[in-house]
DNA sequence: GTATTATCTAAGTCT
DNA sequence: TAGATAATAC
């Protein structure tokens, strides 16, 4: 047997041994966390503790799969497999699918993601004849899943005087109503949100203490990894489910909470010992991921932070690099700078590129770096973005698929009825909704019976709409006795969506058909999973394919593949994660911290602890970028570095001198076309007469032309005279003493100096 | 009712 | 810039 307990170290070891009772183990950056759930988990099957007693909840699914493997290994696949282990989201959809009946809900119900919900209340608002300019979709989604997430229903939504203030305040008085609404359509659809997974459990708990205690009982023992991102939902079921057997665990790490827009409270941490009284905490401080610089430089930021529990993370590792801050012109050469950097490390470390990872806030800063990789032929692969289920042909077929199984979601309805065309438009569909809204019935009844509408469709509309009912009904029927591959295949073949796609061979159209056979081939691997498991063919319907698949996540869906590529993600899905080598890029004010955050203290403090994040995701490398200038809307802004750069503490940081950003990887045979590019893109933007020295308007002067005697112009130093230069372009370096900031040798092919007077 | 073109406006992180 | 929506022509 292995002997897992032999492999961790003393305070590991005493939260592993802890079995009965609450406890919280604060686990700083790289300490072992993963290792003492799993150990934890061993631990438990060993003491007797059957495995499906257990319930483990992470933060993705992957995080859970891995988990699962690496207990296995410890006791057993058979073992292993029995344990609850998910996702909050994923488990308590499972809970409800067997008690949907008891909230009114069919058991089949639908998920919608946050396209079907903003899509709803879009409807909605329209419905309302409410300014759809003031009630934006993406604000009243946040409102209403900030309620849900703290458990606040329609009703006590419009009677809490507070939140109609708040709302009144923000000019947007009526998302009560839409609240209620959302809620009212999303019942008759048979959907339920993300947020209602966790809610509709609430309300479940609280009405049904027998179904309460069912679970009470079953879950002896819970797990909950990342506590410290945890809503008051979450809080509050597994408050509830522990409630009886007390033997809880929670495992976190405060100084990591990133998640508050989402409705995280960092406080269910904070306040976990006073929360479950004789708690045993346990603090794990001992980094075994990073170097000695990297941990000490991370420390350095977070402890700029008031709300924390205290705790002193260290490391035995080498010291190490320091953290390297690089400093570019403008996004672009920013991408350069970076691939310059990797090549460089991976070089001489003998790294592979799966070592490296990029992190950044934004997913939309993952565009340059593709393009500079591409370039320069370094192999990539992004996590997140625009997931595989998110795209608009993948959606549309899974959208049939969601109407077979669920007829009365309205929202995939609508999203097919005329895809592909089949002459059915928005007048039409329009008086579908009025009629199913104004009368209580599924859109899907009324066609059913639509010889009895009368006149308000007309009879070619009438026949029209007949044909799809049929399409749709025959593919229900066929489902029935089918597995979720024969059934997508028919959707596919019956709706013609193929073969309309094929016919107009646009590049979009190429890669919407390879999409859409990707697709069928993840329904496909489902189906002959499931074929080694059971013989069984309700376990292989395209309702339970959907189950699994709408509630993964971009990091569950990207395969892990064993190439070697260079990572590319945002910080945050970067979280539990480790590279040999991280670059946080885009270190700007206004982009990391956000805009929105500068101002506000408490979140301020979140994107502080996203830095840490970020920091600490590094084993032997940590380099820190920003750029002078990006673009956005598609005009080049001129940025700032991020307060967070200064906020190192510099004995940590490499920190280069004020010119000698453009030396780094000047030796690169590819660098001197890479720069000419960059140079036509910033010319290609409109020029007016100098006022203002800002990147939108500086257009940096032929550098050959440069000569001793000159005023010239540059971007940070402004204006001074260029006293010397040596050697022979393009290796030739200027001297030029700026009126403000001095003395300044620069190297003229990469100093983009303008020409204010030829002396 | 549908296809094409013109105009607008947005990007913060994710289950 | 690019995707979404509105306006226009067919």
């Amino acid at each position: 047997m292995h002997n897992y307990l032999s492999e961790l170290n003393k305070v590991q070891r005493q939260a592993v041994e802890n079995i009965n009772g609450p406890s919280l183990v604060v686990a700083g950056a790289g300490s072992g966390k993963t290792r003492v759930l799993t150990y934890k988990i061993a631990h438990l099957l060993n003491n007797d503790v059957p495995a499906n007693s257990i319930l483990a909840l992470t933060f993705t699914n992957k995080a859970a799969a891995e988990m699962k493997e690496r207990v296995a290994k410890i006791t057993g696949y058979d073992n292993s497999k029995r344990i609850w282990m998910g996702t909050f989201h994923s488990i308590f959809a499972r809970i409800l699918r067997v008690e949907a009946d008891k909230l009114g809900y069919p058991s089949n119900f639908t998920i919608y993601d946050a396209e079907d919900t903003k899509s709803t209340i879009r409807a909605i608002v329209k419905d309302f004849n409410l300014d759809k300019d003031i009630y934006k979709p993406n604000a009243v989604y946040g409102r209403i899943s900030s309620a849900k997430n703290n458990l606040i229903t329609p009703k006590y939504y419009a009677e809490s005087k507070d939140l109609l203030d708040q709302d009144r305040y923000s000019k947007k008085p009526e998302i009560h109503r839409i609240y209620k609404e959302y809620a009212k359509r999303c019942y008759a659809s048979g959907v339920m949100d993300f947020d209602d997974l966790l809610l509709k459990i609430n309300v479940l708990f609280r009405d049904f203490k027998d179904v309460l205690e069912k679970y009470q009982n079953i879950f002896k023992y819970i797990l909950v990894d990342e506590y410290q991102d945890t809503n008051y939902s979450q809080y509050r079921i597994i408050k509830e489910l522990s409630s009886k057997h007390k033997n809880i665990c929670v495992v976190g790490d405060d100084a990591q909470s990133i998640y508050s827009f989402r409705g995280a409270l960092i406080e269910n941490i904070l306040n976990y010992q006073k929360d479950f009284p004789s708690c045993k905490v346990f603090k794990l401080e001992q980094n075994y991921r990073s170097t000695q610089n990297i941990v000490n430089a991370a420390n350095s930021i977070i402890e700029k932070n008031k709300d924390r529990i205290k705790k002193n993370v260290f490391s035995e590792n080498e010291e190490g690099d320091k953290v390297n801050i690089i400093k570019a012109m403008s996004d672009n050469e920013e991408g350069f700078l970076v691939s310059n950097s990797i090549a460089d490390i991976k070089r001489t470390n003998n790294y592979k590129y799966n070592d490296f990872a990029i992190l950044y806030r934004t997913n939309n800063q993952s565009r340059v770096f593709e393009e500079t990789f591409r370039k320069r032929n370094i192999p990539y692969r992004i996590f997140g973005g625009l997931s595989f289920y998110q795209r608009k042909e993948v959606k549309d077929v899974l959208a049939y698929l969601k109407v077979i199984v669920n007829s009365k979601d309205a929202e995939s309805i609508k999203r097919i009825i005329n895809y592909p065309a089949r002459g059915i438009g928005k007048t039409t569909v329009d008086k579908l909704s009025k009629l199913s809204l104004n009368n209580d019935i599924p859109i899907w009844e009324i066609l059913k019976r639509i010889e009895q509408t009368g006149t308000v469709f007309n009879a070619g509309t009438r026949k029209k709409l007949a044909g799809f009912k049929n399409v749709i009904s025959e593919l229900m029927d066929f489902s029935q006795n089918n597995d979720a591959y024969t059934l997508i295949t028919k959707v596919i073949s019956e709706t013609e969506i193929l073969k309309r796609l094929k016919s107009d061979n646009t590049p979009e159209n190429i890669n919407r058909v390879e999409n859409i056979n990707e697709l069928i081939n993840a329904v496909s691997e489902f189906v002959e999973n499931k074929n080694e498991e059971t013989e069984d063919l309700s376990e292989k319907t395209i309702q339970k394919y959907m189950e699994e698949v709408s509630l993964l996540t971009s990091m569950d869906t990207e395969s892990d593949e064993e190439n070697d590529k260079v990572t590319l993600m945002t910080i945050h899905s970067s979280k539990g994660l480790e590279y040999k080598n991280v670059y946080v890029v885009g270190v700007e004010q206004n982009l990391f911290p956000n805009n929105q955050a500068t101002f506000d203290p408490k979140n301020l403090e979140e994107e502080r602890r996203l830095f840490y994040v970020a920091l600490t995701r590094a084993e032997k490398h940590v380099s820190v970028s920003y750029s002078l200038s990006r673009f956005k809307y598609g005009k080049i802004e001129s940025t700032t570095p991020s307060q967070f750069v200064n906020e190192i503490d510099p004995q940590f940081t490499n920190n280069p001198l004020e010119d000698n950003f453009s030396s780094v990887g000047s030796s690169d045979s590819t660098g001197e076309s890479y720069f000419s590019s960059s140079n036509k893109f910033i010319k290609r933007k409109t020029l007016k007469p100098l006022q203002k020295i800002s990147a939108e308007n500086f257009e940096p002067s032929n550098p050959e032309q440069v000569e001793v005697g000159m005023s010239v112009l540059h971007l940070r130093f402004g204006e001074g005279e260029v006293v010397a230069i040596e050697g022979e372009y393009p290796q030739s370096k200027a001297t030029v003493i700026f009126d403000n900031a001095g003395k300044k040798q620069l190297l003229l092919k990469f100093a983009k100096l303008k020409i204010v007077e030829k002396d």
